[in-house]
DNA sequence: CTTTGACCTCGATT
DNA sequence: AAATCGAGGTCAA
């Protein structure tokens, strides 16, 4: 699938496999979790939360993903201890071995091996292309997978019927896969929206926010699961997004933008006053 | 059942 | 310029 943000807003798209734009317009939605009303989960969160008010700004667009769980899962074994340049250069790495679908403006595209393909990768070559110790990971979980009934991927979608505690459980028992990535890949690619990937940055938003008393205190598993408890229990059923959203807020190039609005709000409502008119607030 | 260290690589920091 | 640190963790002892 192709995005491309417009000059006026519009997003259009492109299915490369589509085979018609209902199948196309279909499978987008699916992939935005547009069933998921935002308004109804701003809603709650707002009310529990007076920090919503302000992320809203720029925010409260923001949707999370549902994203290939196979995909997904392979990513997410790269992402540990390491930083994102890094995991993007992996990522991609096992992406060009998928098939070619075209080339726009200069960037070639491929679609994500499928287990077929992703097997044929040996530990040898990951370690080659830099993966180190995550190489074996990634070699075990495709291994593993194969060996489940109806083949792996079609466990893995299965997991979306389960709930959250048994999707974190049977993702577990793959290789590379701990708590934190297991929240992951739950929340992002299989419908569990009260999944909490609770890493040292959530650490930190917690203990400022939810549990001050435990600020200060080192991350232990079992902190881990307090943790993810308070933000269900604050946020409810879509806690994993609310905590997403106050995640993203943290991220540096976010908090600029933020600022920058802020002062933007200050000169237009400057520029009102300075031309006589009444302030609408 | 909790705690500790090793594990690959790559930039940034010192 | 060479050494050290730590990055959105996991596993085994």
């Amino acid at each position: 699938m192709s995005l491309k943000q417009l000059q006026d807003g519009d997003i259009s798209y492109c299915l490369h496999h589509a085979t018609s734009d209902a199948n196309a317009r279909m499978e987008l939605l699916d992939f935005l979790n547009a069933d998921v009303s935002l308004s109804d989960i701003w809603k709650v969160f707002s009310d529990s939360d007076a920090r919503f008010a302000e992320l809203a700004l720029h925010l409260r667009g923001a949707r999370v993903l549902r994203q290939d769980p196979l995909e997904c899962l392979i990513q997410f074994l790269c992402s540990s201890n390491n930083n994102i340049k890094r995991i993007t250069k992996m990522v991609d790495y096992i992406s060009s071995l998928g098939n070619y679908l075209g080339t726009v403006e200069g960037f070639q595209f491929h679609a994500f091996p499928p287990l077929e393909q992703l097997s044929l990768i040996s530990e040898e070559d990951l370690r080659k292309a830099g993966f180190g110790y995550r190489a074996k990971y990634i070699t075990g979980t495709v291994t593993s997978l194969q060996s489940k009934p109806g083949g792996g991927a079609e466990w893995l979608e299965s997991l979306r019927q389960l709930d959250l505690q048994e999707v974190i459980d049977a993702l577990c028992t793959l290789p590379g896969v701990g708590l934190k990535v297991a929240a992951c890949i739950a929340l992002f690619s299989l419908d569990q929206p009260d999944a909490i990937p609770v890493d040292t940055h959530v650490w930190q938003i917690a203990t400022r926010y939810l549990l001050p008393e435990l600020a200060g205190s080192q991350l232990t598993p079992k902190l881990c699961i307090r943790v993810a408890e308070a933000f269900v229990s604050r946020y409810g059923k879509y806690a994993g997004w609310a905590q997403t959203l106050l995640f993203i807020a943290e991220l540096p190039s976010q908090k600029a933008l933020l600022h920058s609005h802020f002062w933007n709000i200050r000169e237009h409502k400057a520029a009102k006053e300075k031309n006589g008119e009444a302030d609408a607030r």
